[in-house]
DNA sequence: CTGTTAGCGCATTCAG
DNA sequence: CTGAATGCGCTAACAG
């Protein structure tokens, strides 16, 4: 079931029918009323495959993520989707993973597909092998990075301003009296590394003594992480962390050790997920604005697909919050 | 950059450039790699869209599903697309809500870009209206269903055994002595009636004095919803859940109360997901084994694809898995 | 207001 | 092994 047939049905040519598809401007209300009855009786469905051929654009959107299962991740492209979904956009959603050839192998898929643009969610690592092929889809669409950060041409980023966040805590909890802090992180990311640079900003500003600790994003490993240091020399009053799953965590081997939180040591967290709820005490964390990450991409986005002039590059401000923890 | 540019540039037709695309088969070798090297100085990217005109496939598909953000939809989700992404496909995902009018509004789209299967992630609801939509869309492409069930042609289903879970969870805690039973739920989904009805017939199998509860899937609601009861005259000594969320806030709210769990109560989640480790005591919960849901739609969906017969309808047990707070 | 025509970029016959 | 021709279903001029 094609224009084709319909249009015979309708006794119409194929123009009229196309017309009356998209909008049914300039044609007869006595036709167009004719031609959609057709539509209606046959169920029937336009391709949106060949239309891209003539359109160049599929009215959807790539969004490469590392993993969906990360409420971060989940949260941010859900904001995304839906946005996108009201403007009439469909989503692709790519799991990486941290593997370099994955994405770069998701990035030659969503280029074939003809995407009118790709949204990358904190899923960029300082990889030089993603320079080229980025560079190189930024040639034709538009890329935007939510949380990232790329120094090429026709590319936009919104971010979180991790650092003045982590550099907040840290202030906040000094001025609690905490001398020495852990930050515990799970990311080599853009945002990763921010993360830290506010923390190592801080803690030199107040001069506070502190140790910093990777740590995979995984509830035994951090756990073991804490207790060996808990068994070692380095004293700390105060866990801050990249991840929401890293506080619980740590809040549980504490508590396991008979430590009292936030009596003896505070602990923030970061992302304000469901994740900072579930525990006892409830974590203290950082707001890192998920959906608004995600609205403002695709704010930025519809205005380039517009046509319109974007900011090359947005910043808005977490917000902290304080719960029981701290 | 077309095919017909790089024709030109290699000195062959542009059935031969679409030959050594294809495979390369039935093509001497030498003109193979003269092409192949025109290809790759042109960084040549072959349009999906274009192919999916001649093949009517675009290598897409699409997953329905609630909201991205429920760790059931987003393990199930992750498994599905990275299955996918393995046979070569993309995954549109679609976040409906629970509003039926999304839902047909997504069918359509999906439709119109020729999806070549829909796979609907525990995101049907006994909602009448949209057994048309889904009619007519099995008439062309296969419907994959994951944790729901249509009785229609050309529709698969794979299915966990939440029924049988949760009489086994009720079976386990009256072998515990446990006598009067709460049971809490939050989606009126295929799979939360087969959790209530293995709740009703176990209990009813048993004896048992029980209430049934229906929370909406968030914290405070859950919360208040039993503190409320705690208030009533209902006595309580166990409580099952359709939802780890809500047996972490069940959980919660007994331990602010001073009830000790589980030594007065015991509670048991559903799914096991990341929550029911990061409350205190962890949780007890049910394994309802998303990333095998996910891996077994896909290869079931595989089968069809390729013209091979697949089983309609595939159930696997749940796996209780016991921790704290039992 | 309506119809005719020409592609969009590719896969796929069918000849050679 | 290779090329010429055709069509997938639609939009977009361009005429009328």
């Amino acid at each position: 079931m094609n224009i084709y047939d319909i249009a015979k049905q309708a006794n119409v040519s194929i123009a009229t029918v196309s017309r009356v598809l998209n909008g049914g401007y300039r044609v007869k209300d006595s036709t167009r009323r004719r031609v959609e009855e057709v539509l209606k009786k046959n169920n029937y469905v336009p391709s949106a495959i060949a239309r891209g051929m003539m359109t160049k654009s599929m009215k959807t959107i790539g969004i490469v993520t590392i993993d969906i299962r990360n409420l971060y991740y989940a949260n941010v492209s859900h904001s995304i989707e839906q946005s996108l979904s009201i403007l009439g956009f469909n989503t692709i959603l790519c799991n990486t993973g941290y593997d370099t050839t994955q994405k770069v192998n998701y990035l030659k898929m969503l280029s074939e597909k003809k995407v009118d643009s790709i949204i990358l969610v904190g899923s960029i690592f300082k990889d030089p092998e993603l320079d080229k092929p980025i560079g190189h889809i930024a040639k034709s669409i538009p890329v935007i990075f939510v949380n990232g950060h790329y120094d090429l041409p026709n590319t936009y980023s919104v971010q979180c301003n991790d650092k003045k966040a982590l550099h907040e805590c840290v202030e906040y909890l000094y001025h609690k009296g905490r001398k020495n802090f852990l930050y515990m992180y799970d990311a080599d990311t853009f945002s990763g590394n921010r993360k830290l640079a506010g923390f190592r900003e801080a803690v030199s500003e107040y001069g506070l003594r502190s140790e910093i600790c990777y740590v995979k994003t995984d509830l035994q490993n951090s756990f073991d992480k804490i207790q060996k240091l808990l068994d070692s020399e380095f004293y700390f009053d105060a866990i801050l962390t990249s991840e929401d799953l890293i506080a619980v965590s740590a809040l549980q081997c504490l508590i396991k050790n008979g430590i009292s939180v936030p009596g003896q040591v505070s602990i923030m967290g970061f992302n304000n997920s469901i994740l900072s709820m579930c525990c006892t005490p409830h974590l203290s964390t950082v707001d890192s604005r998920m959906e608004d990450m995600g609205n403002i991409a695709v704010k930025i986005l519809h205005r380039v697909l517009s046509g319109e002039p974007a900011e090359p590059s947005t910043m808005i401000d977490a917000r902290l919050v304080f719960r029981e923890t701290t």
